[in-house]
RNA sequence: AGGCACGUAGCUCAGUGGGAGAGCACUACCUUGACGCGGUAGGGGUCAGCGGUUCAAAUCCGCUCGUGCCUACCA
């Protein structure tokens, strides 16, 4: 025996606002979904049921703007829509604020500098300094008060991304956050030291290394940009030891004239030939240097004869690497010329006094001063090293743009200056660090070929030393000789019991406190890691490693990795290459990379430009979701210029979500299957788009659903099948209870399928109308979790007779709105009469769904025509007389 | 210099072998029975250019021009 169905109870929409409140709405559903806990993961289920985020760890101490949104909105519109496929959801969040813009807000904050010799002072003690104590010089401060103020610092600034990240509605589960500084990421930072070190990746060496002076630090290949500068050729006369010949070399760096090594031209250039295999002299120091041919000389630029240097740029590397040449390193870390005698060591002259005299004239200029002071020294004829009479500098310098290597953080151009390094040997596993790179999916797939590119071009090893104060420090100590000299050949590493260490204050394994700095005892390596040696972690920081072996096992590797482009070359892979050598594994299964939002001029925005646009006034404006779908409605890889009419659209969507449900879900009636032939049609075009935005949310093409399910829901939904059914719905047309409570149905499924379809990007107003009746009749307490719609949605509803109904439907009404609006009234004027014109066909395929048409077009009558000149599907109204 | 991407309406962008589209902006109209934080209707394009393949090209191929990014060179 059947019980009959309860029937559908009309929502009270008194009990409605009047607007949809966003503000207050945004803020009652973030506390509810905190207490549904709806975006915890759950360890305990088992990893195929498990969708795992590599989410990307923010700089802190950056500009937080529109970009921020943009890109983590993509990430949230992914995990929102398989967390609703029945995903366990593994989406942290972690800070990365180690490293130099950490380190330089804080110096311009506090107007502070750190130096590791003076003894501790006292953080609490410094406040940001006002007005005047401004235009001081800035104050010195100890290395752990320096930290001590960047942990100040990034506490602050964490917050900020925290609240930007939940006010967009990131469903991150907070309880997984951490920070790349913090004791779990030192301890797996360093142990990915100790591991590499143990398979023998890492290596110590000293070495011309790219320096930047502004920051005392090495930096690596990765984080090198070009500029464009205004430079100058300088041609400058050599002479030839033991000669009257002369020649003449064209440099851009006559600064460094007295660090010249050698001289070298191309083996087929007739003009140098007889030169090689003798030495030069050059002018001003009088050093003898060899001349030797080289295929990599060009004749064709500057003299085709040049001068090698230690260094100025690669190829001197190359050069003094090949040919054995002697170093004479006259740049110092600071970038000014440093103390050199010639006489000594290296420091050959034929004139030692006149070379000394010059350099003194030379000695503690920066770069730009010495090439202007030595430039000047050589307009002087008796500078000449030939002897011609004639001044050195052979014509005046001639000018030229040309590219310079900077750090992308700095401001001065970079040097090669010998120092000692740690690197990680990655240039002999290009093609292991490629073959990893095609086992992962690259979403837009054109990206993976950035990445190849970047790999294959790779020239030098992986720089991890910094120079600096606020990141994890290496666990390292040196042994120290008879002598107190540090053998950094025999390095003491930490045992993992002991991570995370600072071998500042602990002692290497089997040594005691007492034997720091004393002969036979040991002392600490003072670096830090690159900021990447941590965060290229970031999977195994989430999936606690070797820490947590089950744990590693369930989370690692990742299913994405969201990021955007510019950091293909450092941040992936980086992170691709621990996966190799620590567990040769891949870090993740997709890697899916957003594009850039651009000012309205398509130039990048970044702070320094001052074109950025801050996020939080529009959200206030235009609603999280309508900022998440401004965000949600740009492709992946596709940079996008910012255009806030986008997010009026949003709104707007918005505001037609809430009012096309209030008005579904505040018709009742008797609970009847969809068998209504318009119904029908409905729900047939529906199971359609479910099936393609499905599709496309599966491929992360999640701008392509959305724009699909919008279209849908603006035209098939209230335009056009909401306006068709309204009257029977109503229970005031002519087809009794049964096609009222058709349309009803019809009317809530196609609500409730469409608000799970918004649901990924408009997580807000979605909720909240599903909390009107579809929470209590699913069960299920959130849309968030409720079930992504599919088939069984449609389980039980008949294919309409004609799948054209409906489009048939829709021709009609928008034939008869056309001639009210000609006739200048209001679509929703009652008409007293109408004809309908169509050829035979559409006439009589119409019968079906004639009587919605009519009701919903205000029709008492309707006569129609037979128009066989008239395509099928095409009407034409005529002949409409109004009812008043 | 090489690679990748892009060039579609005034603007921001979809569309990748058959009908040139959306929103914004613009024009006219509608004063509201879910919605004026609306709605209806409309004007507007040499799909960068040239050539080719095809019955058919915005779409595929080649070349040219322009823009952006990545890489290289930078004595």
């Amino acid at each position: 025996m059947n019980t009959p169905a309860p029937p559908i109870t009309a929502l009270d929409t008194t009990s409605l606002p009047k607007h949809f409140d966003s503000p207050t709405a945004e803020a009652y559903w973030d506390r509810r979904w905190d207490e549904l806990g709806i975006y915890c993961y759950d360890a305990a289920r088992p990893r195929s049921e498990t969708f795992v985020v590599d989410t990307p760890p923010p700089t802190v101490s950056g500009s937080l703007h529109v970009g921020h949104v943009f890109s983590y909105t993509h990430t949230d519109v992914i995990v929102r829509h398989r967390r609703m496929c029945g995903k366990n959801i593994f989406y942290p969040m972690g800070w990365d604020d180690n490293g130099l813009p950490t380190e330089r807000r804080v110096q311009n904050l506090f107007n502070v500098r750190c130096d590791p010799q003076v003894p501790t002072s006292d953080a609490a003690a410094i406040a940001p300094p006002t007005g005047k104590d401004l235009r001081q010089p800035p104050r010195v401060v100890s290395r752990p008060t320096f930290i001590e103020l960047c942990h100040r610092v990034t506490r602050e600034d964490e917050k900020a991304f925290m609240e930007l990240f939940r006010r967009v509605g990131l469903s991150v589960d907070w309880r997984q956050e951490y920070a790349t500084i913090d004791d779990h990421c030192r301890y797996l930072a360093q142990f990915s030291f100790l591991d590499l070190f143990a398979k023998g990746h890492v290596y110590c060496v000293e070495a011309p290394t790219m320096w930047d002076t502004g920051y005392q630090t090495a930096v690596a290949q990765a984080e090198v940009e070009d500029r464009e500068q205004e430079g100058a050729f300088h041609d400058i006369r050599f002479g030839v030891d033991g000669s009257d010949e002369s020649f003449v070399i064209a440099t851009t760096r006559p600064e460094l004239l007295a660090a010249c090594v050698a001289v070298t031209a191309h083996p087929q250039d007739e003009r140098y030939r007889q030169l090689f295999g003798r030495r030069a002299l050059t002018p001003l120091f009088r050093v003898p240097v060899v001349i030797f041919p080289s295929a990599l000389a060009d004749p064709t630029k500057g003299t085709g004869i040049l001068m090698v240097c230690t260094f100025g740029d690669q190829t001197d590397v190359q050069w003094w690497r090949e040919q054995g040449l002697p170093l004479r390193q006259v740049l110092g870390r600071d970038g000014r010329l440093q103390e050199v005698v010639f006489g000594t060591g290296n420091w050959e002259s034929r004139n030692t006094d006149a070379a000394n005299a010059a350099y003194r004239q030379l000695q503690g200029l920066s770069v730009k001063q010495a090439r202007k002071a030595i430039v000047e020294m050589l307009r002087d004829p008796s500078a000449a090293a030939d002897s011609s009479g004639a001044a050195p500098l052979a014509a005046a310098p001639r000018p030229l743009r040309h590219s310079v290597k900077f750090y992308e953080k700095g401001d001065s151009p970079l040097e090669l200056v010998t120092t000692r390094q740690w690197f990680v040997r990655l240039l002999d596993k290009k093609d292991e660090l490629i073959a990893a790179g095609e086992k992962i999916g690259w979403f837009p797939a054109f990206m993976g070929a950035r990445y190849r590119n970047w790999t294959d071009n790779l020239q030098l090893d992986w720089c991890i030393s910094r120079q600096r104060y606020f990141g994890v420090p290496f666990p390292v100590w040196y042994p120290l000789d008879g002598a107190g000299k540090p053998c950094h050949d025999r390095p003491l590493v930490a045992s993992q019991d002991a991570l995370p260490v600072d071998p500042t204050t602990a002692a290497p394994p089997g040594y005691g406190a007492d034997q720091r700095g004393a002969p036979g005892g040991f002392t600490a390596e003072a670096d830090v890691f690159d900021t990447w040696f941590t965060s290229s972690l970031s999977p195994q920081i989430g999936s606690h490693w070797i820490r947590n072996p089950a744990r590693h096992g369930k989370l690692f590797p990742a299913d994405i990795r969201p990021q955007s482009h510019e950091i293909i070359r450092t941040w992936a892979f980086y992170t691709i290459a621990k996966a190799l050598l620590h567990e040769r594994n891949v870090p993740w299964h997709s890697a899916v990379i957003s594009g850039w939002i651009l000012d309205p001029d398509r130039k990048k925005m970044s702070k320094s430009k001052g074109n950025t646009v801050t996020p939080m006034h529009l959200l206030d404006e235009y609603s999280a979701d309508g900022v998440r779908y401004w965000a949600a409605s740009a492709r992946l890889g596709t940079d996008t210029a910012f255009d806030e009419s986008v997010l009026k659209i949003g709104r707007r969507l918005v505001t037609k979500l809430f009012n096309a449900g209030k008005f579904a879900l505040s018709q009742g009636a008797g609970r009847f299957p969809i068998t209504h032939e318009l119904d029908r049609a409905f729900v047939h075009k529906l199971a359609a788009l479910v099936e393609a935005v499905s599709k496309d949310f599966e491929a992360y093409e999640f701008a392509s659903a959305l724009a699909d399910t919008e279209s849908f829901f603006w035209h098939n939904y209230t335009d056009t099948f909401l306006e068709l059914v309204k009257i029977r719905a109503r229970g005031e047309g002519e087809s009794g209870a049964a096609g009222q409570g058709s349309a009803v149905a019809a009317l809530r499924l196609g609500l409730s399928v469409l608000l799970r379809l918004f649901a990924p990007v408009l997580p807000y107003i979605t909720e909240e109308v599903w909390s009107w009746a579809f929470a209590a009749e699913t069960g299920a307490c959130s849309i968030h979790v409720a079930t992504w719609p599919s088939r069984i949605d449609f389980a039980g509803i008949d294919a309409p007779t004609d799948g054209g109904s409906f489009d048939l439907a829709v021709a009609a009404l928008y034939a008869i709105n056309k001639q009210k609006t000609a006739a200048g009234a209001a679509v929703g004027r009652p008409l007293q009469r109408l004809v309908l014109a169509a050829n035979a066909a559409t006439l009589e395929r119409f019968t079906a769904v004639r009587q919605d048409v009519l009701e919903s077009s205000r029709a008492a009558t309707c006569a129609t025509r037979v128009e066989a000149e008239l395509a099928d599907g095409v009407f034409l109204a005529e002949e409409l007389a109004f009812a008043n």
